[in-house]
DNA sequence: ACTTGACTTGGAGTAAGCTCCAAGTTGTAC
DNA sequence: GTACAACTTGGAGCTTACTCCAAGTCAAGT
């Protein structure tokens, strides 16, 4: 169980959150590498690998389809951000998108306490 | 155009940015009332009919699911949300949901900005 | 030797939420 | 009266993101 050895999908199933199902077809489609494998097949996976899933979490909270995530995930460690300017500007539009979530959030919960308070429903727009 | 004959499928989904495919859709699947038909069988839409869509846009936006929508929106106008326990409770849960969603989101705002900052990805953990 | 459990694979099935289509009707413009 | 645009209907098809399944492998325990 120590990271030595990596981890199993089932261990790292437990740390993510993700199901094994998911885990295997995200392999699947791409958006994880394919994991190494033991001599007997099973899937091993490390620290780096984890930390790859909860960056999917993340991104996919924010509303970001798996298939927008790939190119974030593709880039490795210790790539330079600014030399894929594409990728530098779609990460800041997507910041101003999840400050217009945070906005829109904001607005949605002041409306909600209002309905709360007035005890009704379906009798004021929003915007 | 005025509102006294009220408004055709497209107008309204000009107003309110649903395809009037959509707008068609959530009749089908109960979500909006039957809409009004006028003599050739067109359907008629008033401010009311819009104010839903916008208060499922607004819903939809927090992720709440068109079927989890629909006691809302049949909630008539008068009504007392404290008649509706049940519903009183999904909606304050639903806030707590928001309000949760919304620190999750500025953590996700704060770790892109580590990442426009540092210019590379891929290298920390969120929580 | 045999069972059990954790895995493997490819592929099928599912749910939500649309989106598109064909065939038909109606109303206006020329 | 004929073309055209804007609708109508039921139903099929599509995309995303899983989720499940059958059949098989492999290692450990009794």
């Amino acid at each position: 169980m120590s990271e030595v050895n990596g981890f199993s999908i089932k261990q790292t199933s437990e740390q993510t959150g993700l199901s094994d199902d998911t885990i295997r077809y995200y392999e699947k489609i791409g958006l994880l590498p394919r994991a190494e494998r033991k001599a007997n097949g099973h899937r091993v996976y490390r620290s780096e690998d984890i930390n790859s899933m909860n960056i999917i979490l993340c991104l996919k909270k924010t509303g970001m389809s798996l298939d927008d995530m790939k190119p974030y995930l593709h880039l490795s460690y210790g790539d330079d951000l600014t030399e894929f300017p594409e990728l530098y500007r779609m990460l800041q539009d997507h910041k101003k998108n999840i400050e217009n979530q945070i906005v829109e959030l904001q607005i949605i919960v002041d409306f909600i306490n209002i309905k709360l308070n007035r005890k009704n429903v379906n009798d004021s727009k929003i915007h």
